[in-house]
Order: C-alpha cells, then sequence, then structure tokens
DNA sequence: TTCATATATGCATATATTTGCATCTGATTG
DNA sequence: CAATCAGATGCAAATATATGCATATATGAA
C-alpha cells in the first residue's frame, strides 16, 4: 500500500475516534487538566456506561492515558496539545457562511471558555 | 443545549466528514489546487461513483466548492487552511510511541511529499 | 449518442446506546 | 481480623442507527 494510502488510513481513524461529541467533551474537559471518570460522568451528564466506553475508545487508541488511584481511575491527555489543535478546528466551522447566528454564539463562548484565540495558545485555561 | 455541547457537537461533526480515507486523500489533493472529478479518481485509484459520493459528503458539509467548466467539474477546498491543520494531526499519530515504523516511515515520506514540517507553513506544496 | 458526473437503492458492516453484570477497592461492622 | 457492603469502573450482549460501497439509473453538456 502507498504511504499516502497509509498515512490518510490512520488520519482517517484518528478522526473517527474524535468523531464523537462525547469523546470532544472529555478531551476539552481533560485539556483542563486531569480528571477521575465520575467527575467526567457529571460533566458530560451521560450514563457512567456511556462515559467508561468512550473513555475506552480514547485508551485504545492512545488519546488518553491512565493513572489509578484507590478506586479512582484518573486520565489525561497523552499529548495536552491535542486539544488546542481540536480547539483550532472550530474556525472551519465557523468560515462556513452559512453557519447560524446560534451557533456562532456558541462557538465564541465555547472558545471564550475553553481556550483562548490565540493561535499559540495550546491548552484549555479557564473552567465555569 | 449549552454551547459546550453545541460546539462539540458540530466538531464531532466535522471530525466524522474527515474520518475516511479517500476524503482525507482528496483534501489533501486539493490542498494542491484545484482538481476535477476525473483526476481525483485516477489519483485515488477507486471507482468513480465512490469518488462522487464521497466528494458530496465534502461538498455537503460545505468543506469543499464547486466549479463547472463544460462538463468537467472542477472542485476545491471552501478553507485552504483545512489541509494544513489536517496535516498537523499527522503529529498526534507520530506523538504514539507505539506506532509502528512501517506506519512511522509512511509519516515520514507523507510529510516530504504533502507538505512541510514547519508549524507556519499550512499548505501543501508538492507533488510527486 | 457519448462523456463526465451525480444520485438512488439495497445490502453488509460498523458504531452507538442501553441494560445488566462482574470486578476491584476501600470502609464498616461483628 | 475476617466477612460483608457500597462505590467506582469496566465489559458484554442486545438492539438501534449510521455508514460505506457496488450496481444501476439519471442528468446534462458537447
Amino acid at each position: 500500500m502507498p504511504f499516502r494510502d497509509i498515512a490518510a488510513k490512520e488520519l482517517a481513524k484518528i478522526f473517527s475516534v474524535l468523531a464523537h461529541p462525547d469523546r470532544v467533551r472529555i478531551i476539552e474537559e481533560l485539556g483542563a487538566g486531569e480528571k477521575d471518570v465520575n467527575s467526567l460522568q457529571a460533566v458530560l451528564g451521560v450514563s457512567h456506561s456511556r462515559t467508561s466506553q468512550n473513555l475506552a475508545v480514547l485508551r485504545t487508541n492512545r488519546i488518553v492515558t491512565e493513572r489509578r488511584d484507590g478506586r479512582h481511575v484518573f486520565y489525561r491527555l497523552s499529548q495536552p496539545e491535542l486539544a488546542g489543535w481540536i480547539l483550532e478546528g472550530l474556525r472551519f466551522i465557523e468560515g462556513d457562511a452559512q453557519a447560524s447566528e446560534a451557533r456562532l454564539n456558541a462557538f465564541e463562548k465555547a472558545r471564550q471558555k475553553w481556550g483562548s484565540e490565540a493561535a499559540g495558545e495550546l491548552l484549555f485555561t479557564n473552567r465555569d
């Protein structure tokens, strides 16, 4: 298989791992620092099983790393810049001329809360 | 729906559009400039129907834009920086310590052919 | 009509979501 | 110090839904 196809396949694979709202949220949350499964579940507002299973997908693909402490398992991003990269992706949605006002508003807020507009700033900093 | 969820959902949507090897390849090809369907099909080495269907996905999600000229339809990236952003994503695969040697080789070559390692360089430049 | 491209249909495969159960760990009690 | 209990997490089976792909058919320009 030509190298281009290998690389394209791998990239597509990564994208498919990221192609789930829960997993995007998880990565964004972990961009602010490690969290245990329960906290993540609470923030996402979904079932613990769903949280756990999406974490498993991220874990299997080495997007996150786990650390056990007592009965809690803490997750963190294997590569913290990943969160920043994802955040940058927002601009490709915003660039869409037909993006609705509500959507644009959401992005604006998300950028403010999740991270910074500065290109060089790669980590999410604020909470709310 | 909280703004975070909206943004996460939209991001996940984009990722799912990108989560297909053919579509990644198409975006990479278009990163070098516009191309008509036939050329794309030839480069990808897949059926015309498959090419057309994947272009439809990209078109529907406004990743690409079409221009008709006679009986040929030329596609180009709506937002050329998208190709660069995708290329940047390669490093998250490479960061994976367990990436196989073959894979790493493919990425190395891909980077050389498709674009540059420099962070600021956002477009694919070379052909081969 | 022919060439270039798009779309529709149907089937196979993959992915997501829920429900229920298993396991591990730390705390409590007898 | 067991024996037991509850919390935290993972995993599996069942079902629903989505996606990919080939084949066939349609549009539209030359």
